[in-house]
DNA sequence: TTTCTTATTGTATTTTATACAATATTATTA
DNA sequence: TAATAATATTGTATAAAATACAATAAGAAA
């Protein structure tokens, strides 16, 4: 048995890929790449990731994939899934730019994927390898090689798991000031539900990290709504987990 | 850049590593095989595992090490995490029985790590290729080999996580009937505290999936207690999500 | 019959979630 | 300057869920 099976074993490339998640306008936005090296099928938007490398984990290549897009040096980022399937690479076009890209043949690759979020107005694409770096509504995502579009449709449930063990991360998406019908439209986006505006009120009085600030929003032709900001540190502290 | 690295990305083996949880005397009990092939330094109890082959993902290979531990076709499991160190091979008693055990080379191995949960009144190691197959309880862990000892605590983690999301994992833990004080006895050892046992049968009675049998414990020396089932059927008539 | 051990049950209280609409503020317009 | 338009802000009543708490029931053993 042993011996029938061991060369089966596979030995396959390892990837990482990240879903990064803006808001703006109330819509949840992703961060899509072009790539320098396009197929014929057209389908040249794609998760931006990379292969990991030998002496790096998958951590690691995450934080290294998205300090290349974004800059920052340690994102927030939670690996939420494997991905697997031998036919990830049933797609003639998908392993023919593997080739092209990482200059190896690759038959079989698995990915471990990521969801980190992002501020939406943050300068993007600081010596980004890729020909384009451009957000994405979510409800207009192209067709994406892999199973990239696969992996977006589950970042979006994880995103709820993670603000349960973790409420702080929601306020990864907005500006350090925000209103709270700014935050209110991020959680009907990440909820998909609507909130009742008095209630949600009530709510976030609630949360003793949230501080009302005098500041109020300036060249609006209505009543100005007053800003918020999180306090991290109050958050740390009042934490019970 | 690309250049200066195309060699040093990684091709690796792949393993899945499967915690099996098990319920008795109201202790969490972790499943552990011995391996065939000792190492010197003695720790040959492991979380069982394998390679994954070429034709199968992730999930079959989870899905044909549990089905050879347990002689269950398609058991119930969860990914949870996949584990990437550079550092899970730094041990050479590790790698050395890597090389017996496969009969490879292996320098880096990443694995998926499974959660899966089992009866442990079961017959157990129907033709398995272990050595012994053996129930460990969670207070009394040996040092195990790679990051398994890792792996199992996160696991601890996840089962709550998974409850969340599908309450009728819980009853796999069970026999087919079950008293209040059993499933009591259950909750607390996989959320660590203690229920007020008013609250808890008020509880359980709101569980219409929960169905009290007029069947009572036999050979106790007080009161007898009634038995409950869990209805699958009705459990997923009654599901929301 | 008593004792011992565990099973079963109810009520009051607090907390949290939900439903629902009038008034306030400010820029713009008439 | 008054009216208008647009969005911000706020409270109360109700329902549902979680929590705290202890007396009685059943059945075997002594």
């Amino acid at each position: 048995m042993k011996e029938d099976r061991e060369n089966q074993f596979i030995q396959t490339f390892v990837s990482v890929d990240c879903v990064v998640l803006g808001f703006e306008k109330g819509r949840l936005n992703i961060l899509l790449v072009e790539r320098n090296t396009p197929t014929p099928n057209g389908k040249d938007l794609k998760l931006p990731g990379s292969l990991i490398f030998q002496e790096e984990d998958a951590d690691e290549a995450a934080h290294r994939v998205l300090k290349e897009l974004t800059g920052i040096d340690r994102m927030r980022l939670k690996q939420f899934k494997s991905f697997t399937s031998p036919q990830r690479t049933s797609n003639p076009d998908d392993v023919a730019w593997l080739e092209i890209a990482y200059n190896n043949k690759i038959s079989r690759l698995i990915t471990i994927a990521y969801l980190s979020l992002c501020k939406i107005d943050r300068k993007l694409n600081i010596a980004s390898k890729y020909k384009k770096v451009t957000w994405c509504s979510l409800d207009d995502l192209p067709q994406m090689p892999f199973d990239h579009n696969q992996i977006i449709e589950e970042a979006l449930t994880e995103i709820r798991n993670w603000a349960k063990i973790d409420p702080a991360i929601i306020f990864e998406l907005l500006p350090g000031k925000f209103t709270a019908a700014e935050l209110r439209h991020l959680y009907e986006a990440i909820y998909c539900k609507q909130y009742d505006v008095r209630n949600f009120h009530k709510k976030i009085a609630n949360m003793e990290f949230l501080i009302p600030l005098e500041e109020k929003q300036k060249g609006v032709f209505h009543r100005a709504a007053r800003y918020y900001k999180f306090d991290k540190v109050s958050y740390k502290k009042n934490r019970v987990n």
